[in-house]
DNA sequence: GCTAGTTTGTAAAGCTCACAGCGTATTAGG
DNA sequence: CCTAATACGCTGTGAGCTTTACAAACTAGC
């Protein structure tokens, strides 16, 4: 027998269902009574107020007993959703710094660290500092290894299905790192590595420049240049998990574009490589002649890789995102121009709104959004911390 | 009120899931019992058997009284999806021929028509050729407009969210022709135009070359090169319906891709420029120099294009597909190296198995899904075809 | 030809769930 | 103080699935 499917549902299932939906309508909502809840999901009054107080009982839910009513006739209790029945952590391993958020299972961020690390540490270092933060993160918000249901960690290079940067990576000696691994000593939660390009593009999504959009072309343009695609709503990984690394193509010049900032000629030799971009930038706005013609060379060579993904995809949005992101100013008018040249159809172009902690806030979404999968295939028993399969 | 979302069930809605499961398990597969069908659904079998005698008082289902049984027990009546309910066309509007297919909800093939189309023949002549395929393949199968449940129309060029090819397209003056407007006054039921790469693709995925993938992009190959993409198991339309037009990037290579063998040295002059590429190919197999080498040029650009496809999306398998799919024997082996040396994670590359009938099948395909999806999504009344929104 | 065994069809009992309806509690306003 | 409005809580009703039980139909073997 090929036992693939059991799609039939019987009453407890249907009830099942139905509590799902009243967590739905709870989240994201301010304290709700039960005909509020009624109105949401269609259900009857009866019907939400047994699910409501069975959610009480289980723990996913608190109670607001009537206050000071402002409405006329009888207050009515309130319903919230426990958003600290269980928290997430969201990590992101750059090259030059470590930054973690724990949140709740709202998203709010309850406490964060962020260490400085030398460029050039080594995985053994980097891994320490690593645990170092999350350590602080941790007892900073008075939490231990068994409250935190998901953790995800951003690293810089594609991440393959078994979590390792194997194609390539910019942290020194990273290619063998199993960062998952290496934390499932301390966490029994599910752990996700991913590419950074692709959760901050997720952050964009969740409460940043693309929150209405469901096709969005994420472009992360720094020293390095990257992408990350969400589709039909949905991060697009990739088969491989190699989605959106169209800079390897050389006929799209996204390997050389930041050469153009960073060899601009006229760039004082006190200004250390790291720093020459954000110095052509500003000279360019100062109406510097070579800064300008480099920056206006350097977003040609970008369009060419953006209108590449723009012309695969067909996005509603690109953003336009990274630490280059910072002057936006300058790059969204000649991009514009460059993808209106290039491609069919114009899509909008946006500059992100997030900043640095995109890639931070974009694991944290990827750890709610690995909770609440679970959430909503396997039902809802009681509120403890879901272990790896 | 933000009223979105009502997703609280009741007692009929979970008949009607539970009778859309049982529909679900009945097709594809040959005429069940009601054990096995309780087996298939995990529903009980008294619960089984009340919904399939609905299902055939509805007419999704009719029964098969037992014959000759050949096991033990007392012999079983037999259910089976009532799969002439309603049927679908696909039609393929190409440079040179009208194909239309007619099929059953099963997908099966009742009637086709091919008529051959001038080339040069502007839009009143091929609209008028569309008519008269469509009709005779309705006659053909005995049926009238109202049996049919779905039209979907292939043509070339990227299709806009109106069902234009506004952007461009190879058909002599089809720019600004409405075909959705021109059918529905034959249709009532949706009407779909699209992409014929995008349909291809769909095909290929139904019962083609990568019928066991999720992640496709599928190359057309041929005087024009086009994409279609196929991305967790959906096909990918493009926010604005122009996803996959990566050949409209010069950096790329694919508008003069098929110049290398239309213009290589050697072709006899006897040998119209639509056979051209069929004559390079056959002599490059015999070991013709210049011909070879054209074949080689001509993989080399066509592999550009493909690697940013497969570097943008990491897909699972890369179908080689078109007119020059007949010619795969020498393509597929380089069109495999170049790939290969310009990608980061290699995916598969393999021939279409469909031939030219692809772009007709997969707008069957397409027909096919828009039924279920109304199907699936606004529950079985009765079948009857259902009217455009 | 007859009996044991197996599977199917069908009916009845029981349980769970959601809904409709009604009475009660609480507050605002006249 | 009384009325209208709103929300809570309880009970009865109906729908739908499951389990159990039993009759019907067929094969296999003696």
């Amino acid at each position: 027998m090929t036992e693939v499917t059991t799609t039939g549902a019987d009453l407890p299932r249907l009830r099942e269902l139905n509590s799902l939906s009243i967590v739905r309508a709870l989240r994201n909502h301010p304290p709700s009574t039960v005909t509020e809840l009624s109105r949401r999901t269609g259900l009857s009054r009866p019907a939400v107020d047994v699910i409501a107080q069975g959610l009480v009982t289980d723990g996913w839910a608190s109670v607001l007993e009537p206050g000071a009513s402002s409405a006329v006739g009888r207050p009515a209790r309130r319903y919230q959703f426990r958003a600290g029945a269980g928290h997430v952590l969201g990590v992101d391993v750059g090259v030059h710094k470590i930054l973690a958020l724990l949140a709740d299972l709202d998203g709010d961020i309850v406490h964060s660290v962020r260490h400085a690390v030398d460029a050039q540490a080594g995985p053994a270092e980097r891994l320490a500092e690593l645990d170092e933060v999350v350590s602080a993160c941790l007892t900073g918000a008075g939490k231990t290894p068994t409250d935190i249901w998901a953790v995800t960690v951003a690293v810089t290079g594609a991440v393959d299905s078994s979590g390792r940067t194997s194609f390539f990576t910019p942290l020194p000696g990273w290619k063998s790192v199993d960062l998952a691994a290496h934390l499932s000593v301390r966490f029994d939660c599910p752990i996700v590595v991913e590419n950074d390009c692709k959760l901050a593009a997720l952050a964009e999504r969740w409460k940043g420049a693309a929150s209405d959009a469901d096709d969005i072309v994420y472009l992360l343009a720094g020293m390095r240049t990257g992408a990350g695609l969400i589709i039909d709503g949905v991060l697009r990984r990739g088969f491989g998990g190699a989605a959106g690394e169209i800079g390897a193509l050389p006929h799209v010049r996204w390997l050389k574009a930041p050469g153009h900032l960073q060899n601009c000629p006229g760039v004082p030799e006190t200004v250390g490589p790291d720093d020459a971009a954000a110095w052509v930038f500003n000279a360019a706005r100062e109406g510097h002649k070579a800064a300008r013609s480099a920056v206006s060379r350097y977003v040609k060579d970008l369009a060419v890789g953006a209108a590449a993904l723009v012309l695969t995809l067909d996005p509603q949005v690109v953003v336009f995102g990274g630490g280059f992101s910072r002057s936006a100013d300058l790059v969204l008018d000649p991009l514009r121009r460059e993808i209106e040249r290039l491609c069919l159809r114009m899509p909008e172009v946006r500059a992100s709104t997030l900043g640095a902690d995109s890639v931070a806030l974009g694991a944290l979404k990827l750890s709610l959004n690995e909770v609440d999968q679970r959430l909503f295939s396997a039902g809802l028993s009681a509120p403890v911390a879901p272990r790896r399969t």
